[in-house]
DNA sequence: TAAATTTATGATTATTTTGTGAAATACCGC
DNA sequence: GCGGTATTTCACAAAATAATCATAAATTTA
């Protein structure tokens, strides 16, 4: 279990419904933020910097897919969708990306409570301060990168890249599983997009640069 | 033997569910088959011999745990299954219908790949991570050879010739079947060009040069 | 042993794949 | 909207790989 109390942003235009969710989870040592629409999402999400999102998806104006979609813009938090069972069957169609559990309305609070506990433990269970592979040493939660020492300045997809080809150091990844993993599956592009990232990381990461291999006819491998 | 892609059959009644994932999974290197109802899994699952399963719940005729249980009466095959409803995952906990995992619709294909990632690394294991033969060792993850301890570069093609080779080590191979599996069936290039393939392999691999046996009138076979 | 058959090899050409710069587009904070 | 940054697309050059082919070498056969 993580050592510090996780952050949890409820967003749902109901008080009443906040304040039910937010009863248990603060009960389980969480500590909670609220917002009543998507607009104060965004900022509580920017201000509070929370581990962990549960998104209503009904709610006035901007609704929680186009807060998901936002907010996975920027990051890779995790994110729980509550929907009403009525749209369940719509949202199909949609097969919306970038959530990561999906939760039916009315739910029971023993299935939030669990399925909160397994997406921070997936999330944070194997996060260390920071890892070092090399000369390269990566801090995920500042998002900081340095090589040899010097701190290095990466995009948010420059950074993602790294951190999964890290986390797979050693094997051979195809430019699809990067797609698939770095780009959080909304991506339905060109697949040499993947070249200039690597480029563009490789450059950025100077001396470290071919710890990023080219294998060629399959994709990239990290390695020491 | 298992090849190096895994296989995967997607069964539900949806022509649509099953292209949307079979797309995202395709992208993470797996081979798809597909069946639309129940009768067609089991035909499918006795054909093709996939390394897992995904199984719609409601079908029309033959339901997803029909299948389910089928198939267990003669494999131990992962299987994921989805429902329409989450409850219904709930109300199934504790109960040992044979299924690996669950998954609740409508939902992220983060999620789906990430259970089938690790499904499958659960069933088959690291194990499989680098396999020796002789002096040769491979390890396909990392699309690694090494001979002796040392570090062999393959391309593309002299890779897949290897392990195609070995997987059937001990078999004379004519230069047709190494064309159909290393080059694609539809290939109607001169067979020579394998003999070429094998030359440079053969360089390359050193003192295991002579482990890849000519069988005149044949082809070559892989023997230690 | 010579002829016939099959494989090995080197040289050449063709094809595929990747690296890269630059342009186009999307996105963000103001 | 505007200017700056990030991301994506694209096209072309460079590099690597693959295929073809002619010939040499090896093996088998008669």
């Amino acid at each position: 279990m993580p050592m510090e109390r996780k952050k949890i942003l409820i967003v749902d235009d109901e008080v009443r419904m906040r304040k039910i969710v937010s009863d248990f989870l603060v009960r389980e040592g969480y500590q909670i933020f609220e917002a009543g629409d998507g607009e104060e999402a965004l900022i509580q999400f920017a201000e509070q910097q929370p581990d962990l999102l549960i998104l209503d998806v009904m709610m006035p104006r901007m609704d929680g897919w186009q807060v998901c979609r936002e907010i996975r813009k920027q990051s890779n938090v995790p994110i729980i969708m509550v929907t009403a069972r009525s749209e369940e069957i719509d949202e199909l169609t949609g097969f919306d990306l970038g959530a990561d559990e999906y939760i039916a309305k009315p739910f029971s609070p023993r299935i939030l409570v669990a399925r909160v506990n397994a997406l921070l433990r997936r999330a944070f269970g194997n996060a260390e301060e920071s890892r070092s592979y090399g000369m390269v040493r990566v801090n995920r939660a500042a998002r900081e990168v340095q090589v040899q020492g010097r701190k290095v300045e990466l995009t948010y997809k420059e950074f993602e890249l790294l951190c999964y080809m890290m986390d797979n150091a050693g094997m051979a990844l195809t430019r699809g599983q990067i797609l698939n993993h770095v780009w959080n599956y909304d991506y339905y592009g060109d697949e040499r997009t993947v070249d200039t990232h690597v480029k563009t990381l490789r450059n950025k990461l100077g001396n470290a640069a071919d710890y990023i291999r080219t294998v060629r006819g399959i994709g990239y491998k990290f390695e020491q």
